[in-house]
DNA sequence: GTCTATATTATGATAGAC
DNA sequence: GTCTATCATAATATAGAC
């Protein structure tokens, strides 16, 4: 009883609490992406996670935390993912690899959508929030990304423009199909985060922006 | 006196509020691609505009009817923009007229930021609003856009992907580095608003779409 | 940990003075 | 046409029951 009651003590205190931050986090996520840090309401995330609007306060300090976490929650899984996939492609020539580096970068904007519109809501005007997200979140990534590109045009596979201009060009034209779904489901009736779609707009960013077709090398 | 009486009956208790009305939709237009729908609120716009917000009432029936009438005034100003500036490239051959097209489009990509930050905020979720904005004003440009694309690609000037694929990126490649210019600012120090900076986008999604450079014609 | 109040503030819309 | 004043509603945050 003793023992039962020690590890419930310390494992179910916070296990329930852990499930219902998670809920509330990627509820969050939800809501920000669509509706803005203002437009947001923190009784609708409260209402998406299935829990009531005080628990918020309780799990996080208030609005601005919740926000500060569910970004620190979606960026995480970007890193998850490409910690993920990286790996796979460790063993190919330069091109293929930027490629599929490429291509795994499409397919992570189609599934997680929200961190594209994350990014728009909140680069759209200056403040303290993006100054803690360019700080915290941004430029690792911006580092990382533009660095990549000045490699790959020492190599030549890429257009030699500056990295800084590559690096948001390559974000919109990536990402806007996907942060746009719905515009282009009723614009169209077809809908872009199809698996074929998602591979088809691969496709296209790849023949922008290295030439022709991916796999197959086209002669003509 | 009854001519001048009659003529400032006809004109003068119509210019003053006309005038006051245009303050208030490019208040609006700023407010709304800032904030979204939602997040502007009518006291803002009324406070940015330096009117009253009754008078917002008066003008318009209400919220919706101004955004409606914001939305209105910027495909208006993209319309114009175009029909400005297309005639003058209207005898060049067709890559040249291409390009230059393209690079006009940046222009006002980056004159005009806020049409792409409404589009965002609008084509995220599906509802009345979006609904409204593809029948009047998405729906014509898309088919304008993928018809000169399909036209470009019979003649080998762009890569041969989808259309819809090839519009929708290239808008993004185009506009998300306007739209996030005060991210970049931050990031990088430098303003992607500067008409050097602009050129340079223009280049960069002119190397990508069409191959190298864009006046000069370098061989390697 | 989770809920039900509630205090305070801010919203969209309206009425009426000027 | 433009303003001030106000209503009804909904927001964030908090206090306290369970």
């Amino acid at each position: 009883m003793a023992g039962r009651a020690a590890s419930s003590a310390a494992r179910a205190p916070q296990q329930r609490g852990l499930d219902t931050r998670a809920r509330i986090v990627r509820a969050a996520l939800e809501a920000f992406a669509d509706l803005g840090y203002d437009g947001a309401t923190t009784r609708d995330i409260a209402e998406r996670a299935g829990v009531n609007q005080g628990l918020i306060t309780y799990h996080f300090a208030g609005k601005l935390p919740l926000w500060q976490a569910a970004m620190d929650d979606i960026f995480a899984t970007l890193q998850a993912y490409f910690a993920a996939h990286l790996p796979a492609l460790a063993d190919a020539d330069p091109e293929t690899r930027l490629r599929l580096m490429v291509r795994q970068y499409v397919r992570f904007a189609a599934a997680h959508p929200e961190l594209h519109r994350l990014m728009v809501q909140e680069g759209k005007h200056d403040g303290p929030r993006m100054q803690w997200l360019v700080d915290r979140h941004i430029r690792p990534l911006y580092e990382l990304s533009t660095g990549l590109i000045a490699e790959a045009q020492r190599s030549g596979l890429v257009p030699d423009v500056p990295p800084l201009h590559l690096h948001y060009l390559l974000i919109g034209a990536v990402a806007h199909l996907f942060v746009v779904a719905p515009e282009i489901r009723r614009l169209s009736g077809r809908d872009p985060l199809r698996p074929a779609a998602i591979e088809a707009h691969a496709d296209a960013v790849s023949a922008v922006l290295f030439g022709l077709p991916p796999p197959r090398a086209k002669k003509r």
